[in-house]
DNA sequence: TTAATAGTGTCTGTAAGACAATATTGC
DNA sequence: GCAATATTGTCTTACAGACACTATTAA
């Protein structure tokens, strides 16, 4: 037992490296914007009303405390996808970690922010167990920002709880910029393998905000989608009320 | 009213019996790529020799632990930065935050990384009090990755610490990806008040690691800032070796 | 037939890049 | 004069956007 005695001036730092109690630690939780277009082509985003404290009854982004040393942090996002939605193995990145001191009143809270790009009927929302609503809305504008609407409730920005607003206003922002350079839209189809060149271009109108002229997203789509091999035109067309569009295929890298 | 009461009165014994210790907490770091360009307008880096365990010896980005409570994740990468180079009011932009498990073998550690763009003559690089070497090295590149160097030191990307390679090649890819249509080349002038052309060409040439050419730099340069009023035409030259270069001044938003 | 949607072709303006030519300094 | 750097101008090509026109289906 004597030889503790003597310790190392290495072991000693080491000591004092390893006892991470010595800073004051926060908790961390991953919260995650999940997209989706409804049937009308619209933008949605899946809400939860929170049933506990603090902003209770106030609306909020699903999201949950990471569990530090069971999982990294883009489990802990993936686990809580899944656990709000019942699916995993889709689009899931990282947008930006917010800490602003005071933003939970509880304690020091970080939030690690997630976006998810999902195709509707890939969804299958649950209510929590402790009685959430979770329900998904529709995203319009308006003076005072956005508002969060569905057939029976209307949701304004600031009702939102906790920063949640600004994270979701930073998702849309950075889904907008990257849309014409990366392949998000992809990830919004209902069917990756089989889809047409007006179906993607609705994606792309929804996201941007804006009408686009079909010859002219289609002369893009060719150039920068199939002609690099990123998209295969199928054998095959489908046809709804005019003349039968090709169908295209995306390749996963 | 009564209802309010009540309300107020449940949510304050709940904020006041909430156990942070019902999470397993991981610890949080601000870590820092501090980009300057040297003298020869070579890319460099600011690193740290670390002192103590885990890595004892090995060479990492700057960084330290958050102090929840104390100070928000931004606060805490600008006082890094601060007691590291002694310089505050820089450009510092939060670039990805790193929460894979194992990445710190001491216990759960997340690291919110930043990057920060700074001309050399303001840094004003500190030996850390616990007897740290910080040093300024070259970014070069070689079949195995990236090589850092100055005069006396050839560093490796394996020989890094934690997954601090990982954190550095993502930062030059943003600075790259960002520099066509973010103004960052602005905050590794010498001075931003009054430039040459060529000096703002220089660092972007640095930055994307290739040559550009004047003529048609120019004339990007005014069509993107001087007409859209980012930076003004000053009544001034200077004179080096050739034909004196007018000056411009970037005004800051 | 008409309405609806898919697809082709043409024109214009803007921007990037290659590069020739000219301008102004120090030596 | 020459070397070095700054500045102007010209030409080509690529691409975005507007838009006219054709094609193919259902009803």
């Amino acid at each position: 037992m004597r030889k503790n005695n003597r310790i190392s001036k290495e072991e000693k730092e080491f000591l004092e490296q390893y006892d991470v109690t010595k800073f004051e630690r926060p908790s961390v939780t991953a919260d995650i914007v999940i997209f989706t277009l409804d049937d009308s082509d619209e933008l949605n985003i899946l809400l939860i009303k929170r049933g506990g404290f603090p902003y209770k009854d106030h609306w909020a982004i699903p999201g949950g405390f990471l569990e530090a040393g069971k999982e990294s942090i883009d489990e802990a996002a993936a686990r809580e996808l899944k656990t709000e939605t019942n699916i995993d193995n889709v689009y899931l990145k990282q947008l930006y970690t917010f800490g602003d001191l005071g933003r939970d009143p509880r304690t020091t809270v970080l939030s690690v922010a997630y976006t998810a790009l999902v195709p509707k009927h890939k969804l299958n929302i649950r209510a929590g167990d402790d009685a959430k609503e979770a329900k998904l809305f529709s995203i319009k504008y308006d003076v005072n920002g956005i508002i969060f609407t569905n057939e029976n409730k209307v949701i304004f920005e600031s009702d939102l709880a906790f920063d949640h607003a600004e994270i979701i206003k930073m998702a849309i922002t950075r889904l907008r910029n990257r849309i014409d350079y990366e392949d998000d839209a992809f990830n919004l189809l209902k069917d990756r393998n089989e889809f047409t060149i007006s179906e993607l271009k609705r994606i792309h109108e929804t996201i941007k905000n804006r009408t686009l002229d079909l010859p002219n997203f289609r002369k893009t789509f060719l150039r920068e989608y199939v002609a690099t091999g990123k998209v295969v035109e199928l054998n095959k067309t489908i046809t709804s009320k005019g003349k039968p569009a090709r169908l295209y295929k995306y390749i996963e890298r």
